[in-house]
DNA sequence: AGAGGGATCTTCT
DNA sequence: GAAGATCCCTCTC
């Protein structure tokens, strides 16, 4: 008996479109790199055998990319053969040339942020803080990028939760499942994505690539909110550039006002 | 639940 | 020399 999918949130889902927004049902073993077992447990049926996202996808304006973006998979091939997957939950589109907030802001093209300027699919990892690092995904545009901020993970928890707690503390509190990939750097720490992977192509890369995730978003189900950490770009600041799917866990910061103006 | 501060270092001015 | 698309721990209410 096949599976059934649920494409649509139900009319009664209260905005909880998501899988983990209250009960976290994913995988909670690693695939031990058998990559044709993980997947098929995780779609289930044949016909719906994971996609991988090409060039075409890419290469569209930065804010329909940045929505676009939300729920598909990214997935991380380490080098023993594990596969780590991840919901993509949440985004931030940075447009390049006007806006002010973006490291591309002006024009201004650094060896830093050249991947903005390259054909839309490449990565673009820089290091912020000096020990973090954050994932963009260069689009259509001059300049132009968005910034994954965050995962609700599907597969590899374990392996997720040991790469994230390399750099915490013995006494911390133990981590959830959904804190594991809920923010910009901390995705990068739990799928070991660093500064190597900058100018690289999503889109033909053999250790990170897209999958086209199974469900299908409603507009109701994305919430566009102001994006994070850059009150120094005046109205840019300010600008609905983040996107992210409403009700779920793994979302790093909510907007509850942006969602009840929406009703 | 929220505020505050330290960590830590590359990048660009 | 200063800033930064963050995270985590600690303290307080």
């Amino acid at each position: 008996m096949p599976r059934k999918r649920k494409l649509v949130p139900d009319s009664d889902d209260k905005g909880q479109n998501s899988r983990i927004s209250k009960t976290p049902t994913v995988e909670h073993q690693d695939g031990k790199g058998d990559a044709c077992f993980a997947v098929s447990k995780y779609f289930g049926d044949e016909k719906m055998k994971p996609f991988r996202l090409g060039p075409d996808f890419f290469n569209q304006p930065c804010i329909g990319l940045a929505k676009s973006f939300l729920g598909q998979i990214l997935v991380r091939k380490l080098p023993d053969g594990r596969e780590l997957r991840g919901r993509i939950v949440e985004t931030e589109a940075y447009l390049g040339g006007e806006d002010e907030a973006s490291h591309s802001a002006n024009g201004k093209r650094t060896g830093r942020n050249v991947a903005m300027f390259m054909p839309a699919g490449t990565m673009y990892v820089y290091q912020i803080y000096g020990i973090y690092f954050c994932l963009n995904i260069s689009s259509q545009g001059e300049g132009a990028a968005v910034l994954l901020r965050s995962l609700e993970p599907l597969q590899g928890l374990d392996t997720m939760r040991h790469l994230r707690n390399l750099r915490r503390k013995e006494k911390g509190k133990a981590l959830k499942d959904w804190e594991l990939c809920n923010g910009p750097s901390k995705l990068c720490q739990a799928l070991a994505i660093n500064k190597s992977f900058d100018r690289r192509d999503l889109a033909s890369d053999g250790e990170a690539w897209l999958e086209r995730g199974p469900d299908v978003l409603t507009a109701q189900a994305v919430v566009a909110a102001a994006r994070i950490g850059i009150n120094y770009a005046g109205e840019w600041a300010r600008k609905p550039l983040r996107f992210y799917i409403k009700g779920n866990k793994c979302v790093s910061v909510v907007d509850k006002a942006v969602e009840r103006e929406a009703l």
